[in-house]
Formats: structure tokens, C-alpha cells, sequence
DNA sequence: GTGGTCTAGACCACC
DNA sequence: GTGGTCTAGACCACA
């Protein structure tokens, strides 16, 4: 752990968003490029059923003011999605959820939730914690500590 | 889900290793530099008391072979250790844990778990699933799932 | 005197320094790796106040051209800077001196003052001179004649 | 000055030498190579006259010893001066400073002397000393300072 | 055999 | 444009 781990944690809840929600936030300490936090985090909320079909993202100047970073990192990671099919720019009137996509594929939600589930044990058992202590640890947290 | 995570792990266990031993894996779908995940993990099996003071590493040209990777990404990793104090060359003959570390371990330790634990948590919110969910998942593993 | 010493003296006063100037010159002949040549430049630029928290340094690229050695050079002392806290990158604008640095300036420099001038004395006095001899050379200098 | 310059001086006196008397000091924080220091410093003895034509060196063994290195350095230097044809090595008997070599050249000497000043007075510029500054703090070493 | 230095060049992240 | 990562390969220092 070099430098402290400079964190953003910031959240949106425009009122334009008919249905979805979604709070960005970023770990410069963490070595992963921040366009590819941000996708991972659209990717999540919509596997996860928090932003669906038709819910409209915050605008790219928006996020990048808040989040404090360029914008074009922002339009990378939309444009990433868009390629993907999983965003929409609807050009003057911004970005959405697309529709084409089935409601939260159950496997792709599951294979993300085992894959980050995995990692994260594999790290705690570098650190010397098994499952057990793990789980003990995670019961000490008063509820709501990761959000 | 980007590009399938492709991952490798492999084990060391040289034999000139007296106390140490140490099991890396890389991950070339986190976005996670080579070099980044080496210093982590030799960090880790440090602070877990894994690898301990005089404890020697893989040659960089064994471990190298092994990851399949570029002798210089290793020396990158092994050289920023040594800058930080925590490795310690010896030219001709190897590398290895430095003696010098002071005190300060069991914090350290304790601060890198729970941040861990803390971006493990909030993305495992992102994906909808909170403390007990996480707990129930854990418990499902059979134990030793993820080492 | 073995090889010829080559040497490389060059100026950078580039433009963007507010307040720092450093000029580079690297000693081809002295058998002291490029990179060492340049971290230890910028130590005591620092040290001595001429390069102060903030200023900016001549960008990898650029330095490269100007010294004719290759980037990766230059970044690799610039990194070691970095890692140790004295310079601090900003991706995609430039490397600076750091904001952080601490107290124990004054002392660093005494013990590299006379770290250097212990070296000298020493090797002044396996050619045959003792320091009275050394001052009568360097008061026989027009002064400047070292810079 | 990242790790404390670990420097080792000692001195050689051995009985065989009929009129010669050579002290090697090795710094290993300098990031000069060990082999060259060792030419070097024989080099310095030759031009300043304190090693002679027939004056016979150490052996590579005992020198090895004292100065904690292995051989093959020595060797290594002992074998480069003898390229440049400073030494000549009698196979059984020992190293010797060769006969062919006229006298100290007085130009060499100079020209390592004014070299060394040289280097020497960049560097204290760098740390922001100018020529009198370096004059008051040599004056200010008890005489013999440096040997 | 060990690690260290340097080069050359491709490609990525970010402003 | 900036720096960062990684590769491939030559050559050096040292045990």
C-alpha cells in the first residue's frame, strides 16, 4: 500500500432518472484505470437490476465534474458500452440503458458476483484470513458499511 | 464482464526457500498491471507473515518463465520493493526479504484487510448483495474454494 | 584515466519552470549508471533549494532528445523519485517536485555536502594532495570555472 | 542518498611491499563499480608516485579477503591493468607495477587531478556551493580529514 | 548462474 | 501532447 489510497466516493441521483441509480466510486489507488472503473460500475448497476432498460445516464460534463476528471475518460468508458450494446447515445439527448438487452442476464450477474467473490478471497488468503475469519470480519462491520 | 479474465496461477516452492513460500497469480483481466500484482503479493505474503526477513524470492528469470512474462517486469516489481525497503538484492546471488523492516507490520496488516474488505464490499453492493448475502455465498464454499 | 570521458553538458530552462531551473550533465566516463546521474541531479537541485515543491521538470521526452538517451531511461529515475516521494507524476501533464517533503531538508543536504566532500579529500589524496594543495588548485580557478 | 552510503576502508600494508603502500576504500553507495574503484585507486597510487615500477601489489586472494570481495573482481581489475599495461602479472610470483611505464606521467597526473576537481566542483554546485564556500569548509576539516 | 543497465519500439491511459 | 506498461534483446557486474 504506497500511496494512501486517494478515494472518491461520490453520488449521482439526478432527477432525471425515471427508475435507476447510481453512485460512482473511484480508487485511484487501486491501479485500475478509471474508465474502466466506471464501466465496471454501469455494468454492475445493470446486472445488478439497480439501472434498467431506458434509465438515462448523467451527461458526460455532469459526471465529469463531479467525479473531478476528464471528460473524454468519461465518453471512453460510454462509448466502450455503447460498442458493447449495452448503453445508447441518443445524440442531443443523452445516453441511455438500451433497450435491445434482455432484463439482467441471471448467469452474467452470477458469474460476476463468483469472479469478484473469488478475488477477493484469493487476496484475504495472501493476507493469511480463510473463509472463517473472513466471515467474521465482514459480521464485526455495523450494516451498511460498504454503502 | 470485459474480456474473459484469463488467469494464471502457478505455485513456487523452490527448494532453496528455508521458511518462504509464495504462490503467485496473475490476473490479466483486472486491469491491474503485471507489476502491480507481484509487489501486492509479495507484500501480502510479507505482512501474513508468509514470507519472513532473509526469505529468498524466485530468480526473476525463473519466475519470469513461470509467469510467461518479461524478465524486466519482474525485476520492475522487484526493484520498486527494494526501493521501499522491503526486498533486498544481492547482486550474483538473489533476492530476498529485507531484515530491516521495523515495527509497524501489524498495522499495516490490519489496514490493508480492511481495505480490501472494503472495495470487496462495495462492489459486491454495486451487484446488489449486501453483508449477509455475502456471508450466506462465503458459507456455500466448499472450504478451501479459493485456496 | 580510463576511457575517454565523454561528456555531456546541456542546459534546460524550459519555458514552463516558474521557479526551477536545472541543467543535466551526464559523465559517460565515470562508470555511474545515467539514471543514478540523473536522480542524484535532481536530489540536489532540490537539496539546494534551486528546484523548489511544485516546479516542474523537463518532460521524459524531451530530456531524452536533449541528453540523446533513451526515455526509458529518464523514466526510470524519474519513477525511483517518485516512489521515494520527491517527484510527483501527473498523468498527461508532466512530473513535478513534490508538495510533501518534510522536515529534514537542512540535514540532508549538510551529509550530502559532505558526503561529497569526504570523496573528494579522499580521492585527491590518493593522487598525492593534501587540502592545503586542493585550495591552492581551486583558488588558481577563474571562478565560475565549474559552473 | 537512498541507503546510507556503506563504506568500507581499510588499509593494506603488507611486508612484501619493498617501497609501495596502497589503501583501498570501497564505496558501494556510490554506484561506481567495485572493480573500477579498485583500478582506479591503483591508478591514482601509480600517477602520485606512491606505487613504483617493480613495487608488487597484493595478491588477489588476501586482497579479496580484506576488502570481503570475491576474487574474480579483483581479478577482473588486476587483469584490466595489465591490458593497459600498468601492471604485469609473473605467474607464481605475483602482481607487479610494470618497468616498462616510464615515470608518473606528469600530464596524466594533471589531467586526473583537474578531472576529479572538476566533477568534484559540479557536484557542489548542484548542492549550491560555489568555489569559496568549498575552500572555507576544506579549512574547517582538521588537517588529515580525508586520510 | 545471479541481478543491473540500457536500448528500441509497440501500445495504453489520460489531458 | 503527457507519462505508463510491457516486450525483446544486448551487454555488464558479480558469485
Amino acid at each position: 500500500m504506497t500511496p494512501a489510497a486517494v478515494r472518491v466516493i461520490l453520488s449521482y441521483m439526478g432527477s432525471t432518472l425515471p427508475g435507476g441509480q447510481i453512485t460512482f466510486s473511484l480508487d485511484t489507488g487501486s491501479g485500475v484505470p478509471v474508465y474502466r472503473q466506471i464501466i465496471e460500475q454501469i455494468e454492475n448497476a445493470v446486472l445488478s437490476g439497480r439501472m434498467r432498460p431506458g434509465d438515462r445516464l448523467p451527461t458526460i460534463r455532469a459526471l465529469a465534474v463531479e467525479l473531478k476528471i476528464n471528460p473524454n475518460t468519461i465518453a471512453k468508458a460510454y462509448n466502450e458500452l455503447e460498442i458493447r450494446g449495452i448503453l445508447l447515445t441518443q445524440m442531443g439527448s443523452g445516453t441511455y440503458i438500451s433497450e435491445k438487452r434482455p432484463a439482467p442476464d441471471e448467469d452474467e450477474h452470477g458469474k460476476k458476483v463468483s469472479l469478484t467473490l473469488e478475488r477477493f478471497l484469493r487476496e484475504m488468503n495472501e493476507l493469511g484470513l480463510d473463509s472463517n475469519a473472513v466471515i467474521k470480519l465482514i459480521k464485526k462491520i455495523p450494516d451498511g458499511g460498504a454503502g
